[in-house]
DNA sequence: AGGAACTATCTATCGACATAGATAGTTCGT
DNA sequence: ACGAACTATCTATGTCGATAGATAGTTCCT
């Protein structure tokens, strides 16, 4: 049910087509909400049917034409009430805890390798979100300057640091992992003597 | 697919019930690895089928029986390899992060009732996650018990720091979910003007 | 003119999971 | 002896999302 959400706010920046908005979901607003094509072209239409976006047809080449959605009244109204209604907090599952959990059944080895690679995973997510991070307060990315070309300027502070506010929350969270991968190393050393690969080299 | 793999490492534990199984679902491995009993049940008899488990009838009162399983070596090396298999990160899909992005289009009081379900949730959990680490390091839990009871000494220090090692990621992961939403009041105040509830009362 | 890369959209299948039951035997207190 | 609460298991339906395509027009380079 989110992704109607994700992608009436994506449109309240500007109108898009259906393609672009698959494109914004492969980074923005993927970053935090992703979605395959799949699932994005029909979703548009179910909108379109219940009132939440507006459909027209643009002319694309000589014999062709694209379907651009704009928000409508309705969709706003929409976004805002989903915005004030209480989200359920799902239950957990959390692959990584899990495995950490039953790591006396791997060998040392792969329970290494697991951290590491949980290290490096959040190590280049946080690479990438900091990156937006300041692309949005720099106002360099396209749905920010289409947002602050749409809207007065007294809103641009609460539109620019509501989504660095978001991002800084994906960043602890990367940092809060990698150190706890960090931990979870060091443990391991602990509890079966440092690992065969350490000091051969230092990189 | 890690449904299966949780159920294995619960089984090296010792031998279940899926009834029991259900029930471990709903406290501790359910804090890291959620699954309805529509779900368990089929899983079970699917293992069993593929040879990961063996299920034994157990007199059960007068006129029942019901179905105990037992991991097997196969079921081991499953879960031994699925240990050694690095995971795939999926997307992410976070609806706190997503919302706060928009929080422009909230009003102000709503924005913050997110934000403080969002630290109540997260405080409330946190408390839960120390509790069971309390638990486990102390051997208090069950499960825990049955396997100091199954596997040799040397290997208990190991059972208990791992788990107790999963835990602290989600504790440190709540710990920081609480920092961001209290991060994220204060900049709506900033932005927004401080509450109206604000110095009510203090509690 | 041809082909590669991109834009635009749609469909089909499959597994995971949520939700909501139904069924039946058992234990235990009163 | 009865009912409530618990144990044990199973089924059915629906949504979400992953995966893997298919199709077709467009732009742009060579």
């Amino acid at each position: 049910m989110s992704l109607r959400y994700a992608l009436l706010a994506l449109l309240t920046a500007e109108p898009l087509t259906g393609y672009d908005a698959v494109k914004r979901f492969g980074g923005s607003v993927g970053y935090v909400w992703h979605a395959p094509d799949s699932q994005i072209y029909p979703e548009l239409r179910r909108m379109e049917g219940e009132g939440l976006i507006e459909g027209e047809q643009v002319r694309w080449g000589p014999n062709s034409t694209k379907t651009r959605y704009s928000i409508t009244g309705d969709g706003v109204r929409a976004l805002r009430e989903w915005l004030a209604t209480p989200i359920s907090y799902g239950p957990l599952r959390d692959v990584s805890r899990m495995r950490a959990a039953y790591f006396e059944w791997a060998d040392p080895e792969s329970a290494r390798e697991n951290l590491r690679r949980h290290i490096d995973y959040y190590t280049e997510q946080v690479g990438r979100w900091k990156d937006m991070r300041e692309a949005i307060l720099s106002a360099a990315h396209p749905s920010i300057a289409a947002r602050m070309e749409k809207y007065p300027a007294e809103d641009h502070e609460r539109i620019v640091a509501y989504k660095a506010f978001a991002y800084e929350g994906l960043i602890a969270r990367g940092e809060a992992e990698i150190e706890w991968g960090r931990k979870g190393l060091n443990l391991i050393d602990k509890l079966e003597g440092p690992s065969e690969a350490a000091g051969e080299s230092e990189r």
